[in-house]
RNA sequence: GGCGGCAUAGCCAAGUGGUAAGGCGACGGUCCUGCAAAAUCGUUAUUCACCGGUUCAAAUCCGGUUGCCGCCUCCA
């Protein structure tokens, strides 16, 4: 089956050639390492993680660049409030960064470049840039001369003629036009600076993005991703910069991923309204929140809820449950059942992803999945060792390219028994202690008492179930 | 003001020309059972915001209307 991406530029899909055989260059925006990260951030990291991942399962010879953005004048003021050096707060949340990405799972890129260290790369490019008349030097800072940068506007589809009578841009005496952007600025006293042949000072937030993915990447590339709110001006400065100094088509495939929104408005510091993914992860399951993430389309909204995060910790309760009946189910040997049900998966999973990562379509396959294999374990009981072969072919197929099911499933279901518990404010013997007193009254027909106690530990999200083994509890 | 996006069942959410995936919920069956709950199976949109048009055929294409959201200032 055969990728289709969809470009941002194009607006439409289209087949997935890269520009050089079977190497796969991608660069995606990282963070700007001044403070915790929120969900919106983890969403992004993981469609790029997962469209990562697909990449490789389907062939790919893919080199993956992702930058951290550690000189700006918002790690700068951070840094002065706190009374630390900008480089160590960068520091700090490149750190706290990291460890968010290794709780949510999130693969490492295969390079983390860092704007600081690659200073030189930046002054070479703002220097072409002066040289080609595409940029100039004012008051020891340099902007970007927009207007002599033809196809400028073209990824966000705007024309610069209507960016001028819409400008709400500050008015800077240093600039030619209020659209040029800067690519170095001074330093004030104080801020940490570079040499550059044009003053002491340090580089654009623009400026980094084109000098490391064209290092790293050559002036090509064929991805480049990140969220949606970054296309204008940050992605659209970037092509004027690598476009202005390579002079050819930066990037084949731009990729800009949703929003996670609250109540239906978009995260910020401003209205206060983020989560860490620090905070969530506390009491979520980090396969969990990828799943949720992943459930929608990845250029669609999601408006993030606790009830959406609880339809998603039910999902991968009933995957995890319908594999551990698979390993529980008898092996006998004889024609194997589900050969064609996987197959079928396997199939439908691989079509949906490469429509241009169709991760919600490709859930409701492991759903199908589920559902048929169910079925299979109710109607015949056992399986054969074949059947156990080709359903861990499915479990690692949906490990590589999503990230989840990766848990033993028992122990899976018992971390989600557990995180109930804590809810509850009961210890497991505090359970058992209640299910041995109301085993006693329902021994006696004191069903009374014993309802009591059933209803009571249901409105501590405690739901007990009597089998044949015996009573069982569960999270609600 | 300019640019862009979205609108699909009670809720979440796929679907870009061929007659509406999937999940939650609800309802029904099976199993179990003191009763529940769970598990499991099945059913659940003649219809895709509204109006008009193109077409043999439209949720999908075109024009218009309404509503919501984003970007234009740092933002994943």
């Amino acid at each position: 089956m055969a990728l289709e991406i969809y470009s941002t530029p194009d607006k439409r899909k289209k087949e997935f050639k890269p520009l050089n055989g079977n190497k796969v260059g991608m660069y995606v925006c990282g963070m700007t390492v001044y403070d915790m990260c929120h969900i919106g951030h983890a969403r992004s990291q993981i469609v790029f993680d997962v469209l990562s991942r697909f990449l490789r399962h389907k062939g790919y010879d893919l080199t993956y660049v992702r930058n951290y953005t550690d000189v700006d004048d918002k790690i700068i003021v951070r840094a002065n409030k706190e009374g630390v050096s900008s480089q160590n707060l960068a520091e700090r949340y490149i750190d706290e960064f990291s460890k968010d990405m290794d709780i949510l799972r999130v693969k490492k890129p295969d390079i983390e470049p860092r704007a600081t260290e690659h200073i030189p790369q930046i002054i070479e490019m703002v220097r072409i840039l002066i040289d080609k008349g595409l940029a100039y030097e004012s008051g020891g800072s340099v902007y970007y001369r927009v207007s002599k940068f033809r196809p400028y506007g073209y990824l966000s589809g705007r024309r610069l003629e209507e960016m001028i009578a819409g400008a709400r841009v500050d008015i800077d005496e240093s600039k030619e036009d209020p659209l040029d952007f800067a690519l170095w600025k001074k330093s004030k006293p104080g801020e940490p600076y570079w040499e550059s042949p044009w003053s002491q000072g340090r580089p654009g937030w623009h400026i980094e993005c084109s000098a490391m993915s064209t290092h790293y990447l050559g002036p090509q590339l064929d991805i480049h991703g990140g969220g949606k709110d970054l296309m204008f001006p940050h992605h659209e400065n970037e092509i004027a910069q690598s476009e202005g100094v390579y002079e050819k088509t930066f990037v084949k495939y731009w990729i800009h991923n949703g929003f996670v929104t609250i109540n239906g408005e978009k995260m910020s510091k401003s209205l206060g309204n983020f989560l860490t993914i620090r905070e969530i992860t506390k009491t979520t399951h980090p396969e969990v929140l990828r799943l949720m993430l992943v459930s929608s389309h990845y250029r669609t909204p999601i408006d993030y809820s606790e009830e959406g995060l609880e339809i998603s910790r039910q999902a991968l309760i009933r995957f995890y449950e319908m594999l551990e009946r698979v390993r529980l189910s008898p092996e006998i040997s004889g024609e194997p059942k589900l050969t064609e049900t996987v197959q079928t998966f396997i199939t439908g999973f691989d079509e949906a992803m490469c429509d241009d990562f169709n991760t919600a379509r490709a859930i409701a396959c492991i759903h199908e999945l589920t559902t048929a294999v169910n079925k299979t374990i109710n109607e015949s009981s056992s399986l054969t060792p074949m059947d156990k072969i080709s359903m861990s072919g499915a479990v690692s197929l949906i490990n590589d390219v999503l990230g989840i099911l990766e848990e033993e499933p028992s122990a899976f279901l018992e971390k989600m028994k557990h995180s109930g518990l804590i809810e509850a404010g009961f210890t497991e013997s505090d359970i058992e202690a209640f299910i041995k007193e109301r085993n006693a009254a329902r021994k006696n027909k004191n069903f009374k008492r014993a309802d009591e106690i059933r209803n009571m530990l249901k409105d501590k999200g405690i739901q007990l179930k009597d089998s044949l083994e015996g009573t069982t509890w569960e999270k609600l």
